[in-house]
DNA sequence: TGTTTGTCTGCACGAGTTGCAGATTACTGA
DNA sequence: TCAGTAATCTGCAACTCGTGCAGACAAACA
């Protein structure tokens, strides 16, 4: 994802404008590495702009998607979380509290492949399942907490 | 998936009870490749037993993965799949459409990846996101069926 | 500063799935 | 075969996640 003044000029040069909530939102998610929910943007964003609504915060995240600056990722259940990471990567995920971490992958345009007859312009998207350290380490069932922004 | 027979013993090893209900849903997994979803074999079972309830598919496939006889497919968004396919595959899915079908990847085992530290008993799940031939092939805007059971 | 047009908010709604309670039915043992 | 017990089914409400809509509001621009 582009800078939060980069992202002002994108927008502005689509016709859109420019608004305290879209800033916020924009810092909010540059540098973040912890895949956010919508719901977990809204909650840090309505910490320092109360009033904000949830709603807001789909509509941009939306509008980000769209533009390619960010990217939706689903690792199979629970809502939707945003990646400001666009490089060429994936993802692994903690099954037991839901934290997800970016994965790089060499050698996928390698794989022997059997199944694909059929299908056009096929990108694989790979999610690790597995569990994190934290929640293997700690012998009582862990509180399924979200471990995200 | 094990036959419908041996599912049949499978439950009641358990302590559950065979129903007509479960022998029809048994039945219509049964090497079905069209990962269907939970409403489309509601339908398919409402033909052959009307009245029979959306709440009880969604029970059976519940307990069936549970016992790990079928997998929940998660392909990104739309209603859960369920897919008696337990050998170890991934999937590909046209994005046009919704078709899933059956991949077999190998040398998967051997990919380099970076990222995974921190996390334990990792499994890759690989979707693959294309267009199905026929899609590609219709000019106009596909009507987005669910090719499904 | 006024006008235009996009945006924000709040709410209702929709899809997908689960919780719950009461009626029903499969199993078990006599 | 029959009654008792416990699991199951059904229908409905509720819940989560996300979107559509309308009116108030605010950014951009002349």
């Amino acid at each position: 994802m582009r800078s939060p003044d980069q992202l002002t000029d994108a927008f502005r040069a689509r016709g859109l404008k420019m608004t305290p909530q879209r800033q916020l939102l924009f810092r909010l998610l540059h540098g973040n590495d912890t895949h956010p929910t919508a719901e977990s943007l809204f909650e840090r964003a309505s910490h320092e702009m109360p009033g904000i609504s949830l709603r807001t915060v789909y509509q941009t995240m939306n509008d980000l998607v769209a533009m390619g600056e960010i990217e939706q990722v689903s690792v199979g259940g629970g809502p939707a979380r945003f990646d400001p990471n666009t490089d060429d990567h994936h993802h692994v995920v903690c099954d037991t509290c839901g934290t997800v971490r970016d994965v790089y992958v060499s050698g996928a345009d390698q794989l022997a492949i059997d199944g694909l007859d059929g299908f056009d312009a096929v990108a694989p998207s790979i999610v690790f399942h597995g569990e994190c350290t934290q929640c293997a380490s700690s012998s009582n069932p862990p509180h399924h907490s979200t471990k995200e922004n």
